[in-house]
DNA sequence: TACACCGGAGAGGTCCGACCACTAGAATAC
DNA sequence: GTATTCTAGTGGTCGGACCTCTCCGGTGTA
């Protein structure tokens, strides 16, 4: 399968992976410094270079100035950094974008529903209690909210879904920090997160997704008319406002 | 805000971005050649590169030898060749694999049934067609079915989904691509993706999610059998591949 | 005229070797 | 004992030479 052996950036991505496919790397390991790696695979260190850096554009490497580079460590993301550049590319919309967040996170919770553990059941319930806490601080509240939505997606046992949810939700969010929530839907919110929570908790995975996707369907309108009521232009081309325009 | 401006990767990626958001640069668009584009930029043409190479891995970008560095052009594709590298890494299991797609494809099916369009329909019919024709033909059956899928999830309308089924699917089909079908198998393949298309041009979208959530299920656990089959005992080697455990 | 070959222009790919910038821990000063 | 400074090690940037690939137009032959 290696006809790809010409290129010096897929020699090392080759090399590397072979690496993490024999389990001779595992996440967290640390490769050789560069100067020393690109002597014994007889390469440049520039090309050695190339290789790491697509590596580390996919997340799988870990580059640290002045430290080394190690195998990424932590939950896996999938194309998360790239998302919304395609979505500027290919304009992507928003309502896409709650689409497949619906989509995934209802699944989740129907998935966390069944194989749930105590465990996360506890967190869940914590993240509730906090959200409740903090209604009046939506500041706070929101790391609690994500956080909420994040142990879901552990709880599923599917981290490959999980990763694919953290994708949509980053980007999501990136496009939207700037709009500050009122205190009174955030009341509304945590009730529903308390009705997510009780569903998963008794395994009921079928009200779990209905709930969970009643709750992403009133974040989206929320969201809509906060950005329609920010800004009066029609909706149709809807760009990410407020960027610093680009010096060609 | 943009700390990024240090790390002349991020400068490039931001310049490149702002252009592409303010329209300057549209898929399939060329940018200049990279002597010329680094003398413009300020920045050396090493660290240009390793800017493109970052937009490259991300499949914003598509670099090619001797003729020059283009937008990416085509459908979206998001983390499509990260994935299986990410799969080595974390260990993610086949039946999670499986049920990302069984996930993601009954509802772009049940999309499709609500959105599809007449030109969808006769794509999804000559593919069904061409499906029984090729029954006894493994190879050209497997072309038919993939486009089949591929048309439902444009079908869909939401591109984001779209793409994270090609993502997934591609992963699945490159850890498979080595198992051959059996004839007999593909008859029940095609009725069964006949069935699918009929519910989606009845726009029947609970229906169409049923009857593709099936189809998924049986091609899953004739893979099971398959490789259960191929590899009876495996002791030393240790395939990535593996069973649902029943732990987690 | 039609076709195959050749060669050059221009683009990306690789390499080298020097130097810059950052981090963490050791050495030093207080 | 604590705070500061120094330093070895590692990734980041540079520029400029040279290689390889693709494309296309010119040329020679049938």
């Amino acid at each position: 399968m290696a006809k790809t052996d010409t290129h010096m950036t897929m020699r090392v991505v080759n090399h590397i992976r072979g690496m993490i496919e024999s389990g001779g790397l595992q996440p967290g390991d640390r490769i050789p410094p560069e100067r020393e790696f690109a002597r014994k695979l007889r390469i440049s260190r520039a090309s050695l270079r190339t290789g790491i850096g697509y590596l580390a554009a996919m997340g799988v490497m870990d580059v640290r100035h002045g430290v080394g580079t190690f195998v990424a460590d932590g939950p896996p993301e999938i194309g998360k950094s790239s998302l919304s550049l395609l979505g500027a590319l290919h304009g992507f919309q928003s309502w896409q974008m709650f689409e497949a967040r619906r989509i995934l996170e209802s699944e989740l919770a129907a998935l966390a529903a069944e194989r749930g553990r105590e465990q996360h059941f506890a967190s869940l319930s914590e993240e509730v209690a906090e959200m409740y806490a903090t209604v009046a601080n939506p500041m706070e509240y929101l790391i609690h909210d994500i956080r909420f939505h994040r142990v879901i997606a552990q709880a599923s046992g599917n981290p490959i879904l999980a990763a694919l949810m953290e994708t949509i939700t980053s980007a999501l969010y990136d496009e939207r920090r700037k709009t500050a929530e009122r205190s009174r839907d955030l009341k509304e919110s945590a009730d529903l997160h308390r009705e997510i929570y009780r569903a998963i908790r008794t395994r009921n995975a079928a009200e779990a997704r209905a709930v969970m996707k009643r709750h992403l369907a009133m974040a989206q309108s929320a969201q809509d008319l906060e950005a329609n009521s920010t800004a009066p232009r029609s909706d149709g081309r809807a760009k990410k406002a407020g960027k610093r325009p680009a010096e060609a």
